[in-house]
RNA sequence: GGUGGGAUUCCCGAGUGGCCAAAGGGAGCAGACUGUAAAUCUGCCGGCUCAUGCCUACAGUGGUUCGAAUCCACUUCCCACCA
């Protein structure tokens, strides 16, 4: 492929590209150009909000570059300067040897392995002497430092910065300086961070990086608002999240329940269909469209056959509305085997009380019937089919 | 170091002596509607041997009072301004 033509495809949808006349050139250089990315190794579970980079690093892999996956064990120790979480424990060795393989194993499903290099950060920088450190940070300067807004904002109010915080940039820009880097990229919130690697990569005398980022991953409960679409960006902790080891069925069933306006937006940031397949796509029918999404997502890390089955036991259990084929079953003793019991005692609900609610409020069957008295009396010896709500069910045998 | 303001149920946040398991919003859950959508509407939203009863809860400890989330004292932690 062309410079040309690979520039094309290495910078649709991106959201900044420093600079595109050097890149193009590097590119008709026609050596594999080396492709860095860092990873904070605290959090070990991928989901779909990290893939948008790392389907961005496959393609940089397809047309041939190599990827240099770097895991901040180093720089998790300083943790970055945002502010969130200044109290963050240090990890032990054994856990990020082991988040390093949950990275590896993960990220190698999309990923070539051939192509990929993947590195912990403290091979270089845990060796620096005190010499080598001052005179790493002799090659930036305060002022530069305070550009960043975080560090302005906080100066501006009189909240304390703390000196190695600012240390944090330098040392992630020495991993570029280390594995020197061609082009480095991130997430949009990263661009500071991946500027200071280009500078100081000139600093030491070497050709700067390019640095290019990608957009943040709005979560599963982003909606349109006010004719926008908001929504706090995908993360575990917010639950808003599509792992990528989840469950075929989970993974499909969390991706249909998404709103159609943010459907468009996955497909925008994470499907690989051509321009022609969306727009026959937008034509038809929103559902049809979701349903192909999810089928192509859980394709992707589960298999074709498996998206499949994703997709069938999906329009089996909520288009037909039937049941499911392994539910369940719970086997109970119960003094009184008063529904509301059962259904407490069974761990359909958190407690009596709950279970009580639901069951006069209609949310509740037994053996596709719906019960509104929360005291009526089970059968015993007799399996029976107990559905709350409409996910939560069991067969329920009272001893 | 000084002075002031805070800490409330999962989160935000109202409450300044009984009417407080505690406004309002968010999240969550259920029902209606549907495309298991989203939006909307309705209801619920500490627990319990289901009781117009009990227990736990308004940072911690102790106190005042018939009665405290509310008043007092001390402790811990946050924040603002001054130095």
């Amino acid at each position: 492929m062309s410079p040309r033509e690979q520039l094309a495809v290495l910078t649709s949808g991106i959201v900044h590209l420093e600079v595109e006349a050097e890149l193009l050139a590097r590119l008709g250089r026609g050596a594999p150009l080396r492709v860095k990315a860092g990873f904070d190794p605290t959090a070990p579970d991928l989901h779909l909000g990290h893939t948008v980079l790392i389907q961005k690093m496959r393609q940089f892999q397809e047309l041939g570059h190599e990827v240099v996956f770097i895991i901040g064990d180093f720089t998790a120790m300083i943790g970055d300067p945002t502010g969130k979480s200044q109290t963050r424990p240090p990890l032990t060795r054994e856990q990020v040897d082991e988040n390093a393989e949950t990275y590896k194993r993960q990220v190698f499903k999309i990923l070539d392995p051939a192509r990929t290099r993947i590195e912990l950060n403290s091979a270089w920088l845990g060796t620096l002497t005190p010499a080598e450190i001052v005179q790493l940070a002799a090659r930036y300067t305060v002022q530069r430092m305070l550009e960043r807004n975080d560090f302005k904002a906080r100066l501006e109010s009189g909240r304390e910065i703390a000196v190695h915080e600012m240390l944090y940039a330098l040392f992630q820009a020495y991993d570029s300086v280390a594995i020197r880097a061609d082009v480095e990229l991130g997430g949009q919130d990263q661009l500071w961070n991946l500027m200071v690697g280009r500078d100081i990569m000139r600093r030491y005398g070497l050709e700067p990086q390019i640095v290019m980022t990608v957009p943040l991953l709005e979560g599963t409960d982003a909606k349109l608002a006010q004719g926008r679409l908001a929504g706090e960006k995908m993360s575990k902790s917010l639950g808003n999240y599509v792992g990528i080891d989840e469950r075929p069925e989970q993974m499909y069933g969390k991706l249909m329940s998404i709103s159609d306006d943010l459907m468009w937006r996955y497909y925008q940031l994470l499907s690989t269909r051509s321009e022609a397949d969306l727009a026959a796509l937008r034509a038809g029918h929103p559902m049809e469209a979701k349903h192909a999404l999810a089928l192509e997502i859980v394709a992707r890390y589960h298999g074709a056959d498996a998206a499949a089955r994703a997709e069938e036991s999906f329009r089996a259990q909520f288009s037909r509305r039937e049941l499911p084929e392994d539910i369940a079953e719970i086997r109970l003793e119960v003094d009184k085997p008063e529904l509301y019991r059962v259904i407490a005692r069974a761990g359909l609900c958190k407690s009596g009380s709950e279970a009580s609610r639901l069951i006069e409020k209609g949310g509740v069957d037994v053996d596709g019937r719906r019960v509104t008295d929360p005291r009526t009396l089970l059968e015993r010896g007799r399996t029976v089919l107990v559905r709350v709500g409409k996910r939560r069910l069991a067969r329920v045998i009272i001893e």
